[in-house]
DNA sequence: GGATCTTAGTTCCCTTTGGGTACTACGATG
DNA sequence: CATCGTAGTACCCAAAGGGAACTAAGATCC
């Protein structure tokens, strides 16, 4: 039961839900792009700087650690000699990329009726 | 074509992209909010206020004037006694409200796998 | 005729978040 | 001993979010 639409005390539109906050971690920009960005596997850092274009490690940063909170994404450290820090879906996480990837694409698919963004046709 | 996963020149990775902008629109807690308030048709300024509970006019107004931007809603003014203005889905609205929906449900049907959020258990 | 009500905002101000650039720590490597 | 690469952090500024109060326009009440 509540796997599908709402259930009887979950209510994103009631702002003291919980499932309200946890709306606002996924409805998010960047969010959407770090959990996509790690349905292939485990991501270093730096790799997700140039996959994330135009994030600042600052914002990436604190991305990860609101994602890794969550447990939606594992952060693993190797203290090797340049130091090496990977980043990884975990369960829970992969669950969350189905709706971010339906979302991404939808973006992608419908781009172009969108004339005020791409600078009108 | 297009019409699956990424298109050849589309790309929300790419921070100049369009369809990152449009990402970023959609992919914000009050747009999917406000879309999803509307989904069952017309609803008028206050009603919308009312049911994003939480919300200040002046970010409202802010999402609203942005979804009407880019062509998701329709604002109309009935110029009436006390102002009566109602805002509208359109038909691309409509479609975006699928995957945003769909968000929105994960995040309900989901909640209880964040104990971090639902105050641990 | 004047006070009051409603609706849909706007305005002001403050706090929070986002963002860019520069810097740090670590040890291997030259 | 200086340099490099990695994964950040620190600092500072701009933009967005958010709350409370205020505005406008006219109908309605007394």
């Amino acid at each position: 039961m509540t796997t599908d639409s709402c259930s009887r005390q979950h209510d994103v539109y009631d702002a003291s839900c919980p499932c309200r906050q946890l709306l606002d971690l996924l409805a998010n920009k960047w969010s959407a792009l770090a959990l996509g960005a790690l349905e292939d596997g485990p991501r270093r850092f730096g790799a997700l700087r140039d996959r994330l274009d135009g994030v600042s490690p600052k914002v990436l940063t604190a991305t990860l650690r609101r994602l890794e909170e969550q447990g939606l994404v594992d952060r693993t450290v190797y203290p090797s000699v340049p130091l090496h820090v990977e980043y990884e879906l975990t369960a829970l996480g992969q669950d969350a990329c189905a709706p971010l990837a339906a979302l991404r694409q939808w973006a992608v698919a419908n781009i172009d009726r969108f004339p005020a963004l791409t600078g009108a046709a």
